[in-house]
DNA sequence: AGTAATCCCTGGCAGC
DNA sequence: TGCTGCCAGGGATTAC
């Protein structure tokens, strides 16, 4: 599931890789996951070549010189660079122990929907065995109004990371916090895993009614957000199942989480045992210890 | 408007 | 061993 640091680790990688090539070919072989007719994306994508990789909250920007390509990976998605020079590395296997995907290049298969051949003979692939992810084209100037952007919240590391339109945000909200974390229109990037780990770092209850947080736990979580997402993009991102950076390698963040897939597991910090309920329909994990129930937890 | 439930999609795995 | 059924979840959509 990439969140924030994931996307954020395969941009850096593809910034290495990517920038200044031109592209000679595209294939599309699931048309479900573009929007629009997908030789009008074809045609308008052959000839233009790279010009940056940024990012807002989940979304990849691939900025060309006339469009955008806005690539969100939903659940299962991996963008990877396509190395001429590597394909004797073709392929990939998973760690016998562990499941995970060795640093192998990601041949086409047939999970791969989408991949850019560029004039040089390098590329991009699009993998993503679930088809949650979308991948749409905008120009230039259009591309912050574009439905898959305009409505995020606020973006960590930026200047924009306030805490006062954060507080603003939790105002008058019913929901527990952690369905409101998830909301993109809150904090654009947090996905289930950095929700769960900001909580534990903040020492907040997951249920807690969002209105309900004092201001001394508003500033700890505001704080615990950027901590949580910047360990993980220093550790390369968490690789539970399928993620991989842009040269299809594993993170290194799966093996410091400290409550997320930590079911009956000992707390890091006070030893209890992190328990798993589920809220606002996903699986979230804390320290029943650490983070205590306010008055209106259940 | 805010909140909650439903659906999409496939691989992995437990249980029989 | 092969089959069945469940689980994982981001976000669009629908319902209340």
């Amino acid at each position: 599931m990439p969140e924030l640091p994931e996307v954020e680790v395969i941009r850096r990688g593809l910034e290495q890789t990517a920038i200044g090539r031109r592209i000679a070919r595209v294939e599309v072989a699931d048309d479900r996951v573009v929007s629009g007719p997908p030789e009008v994306l074809k045609s308008r994508l052959v000839g233009q070549s790279v010009q940056a990789l940024s990012r807002r909250g989940k979304v990849l920007i691939i900025e060309l010189e006339q469009d955008c390509l806005l690539v969100h990976l939903g659940m299962t998605g991996q963008l990877t660079f396509w190395d001429r020079k590597r394909e004797d590395d073709a392929g990939f296997v998973r760690h016998p122990s562990t499941g995970l995907q060795r640093a192998r290049q990601h041949a086409i298969d047939k999970h791969t929907h989408l991949w850019i051949r560029f004039e040089d003979g390098n590329g991009l692939h699009y993998r993503d065995i679930r088809k949650f992810g979308r991948i749409r084209l905008v120009s230039r100037e259009e591309r912050m109004c574009s439905p898959m952007l305009q409505s995020l919240g606020l973006e960590p590391f930026t200047e924009g990371y306030r805490l006062e339109p954060f507080e603003r945000l939790l105002a008058g909200r019913k929901r527990s916090i952690k369905a409101l974390l998830l909301d993109q229109h809150l904090v654009a990037g947090l996905g289930n895993i950095y929700s769960d780990e900001a909580l534990f770092v903040a020492g907040i209850d997951p249920r807690r009614v969002a209105s309900s947080l004092t201001r001394p736990e508003r500033l700890r979580l505001f704080e615990a957000i950027p901590a949580v997402l910047a360990r993980g993009i220093d550790l390369g991102g968490t690789s539970l199942r399928d993620f991989v950076n842009a040269r299809g390698e594993a993170g290194g963040n799966q093996e410091e989480l400290f409550v997320y897939g930590r079911t009956g597991q000992p707390c890091r910090r006070c030893q209890a045992s992190i328990e798993r309920i589920v809220l606002a329909q996903r699986s979230t994990h804390y320290c029943p210890v650490c983070q205590k129930a306010g008055i209106d937890g259940l």
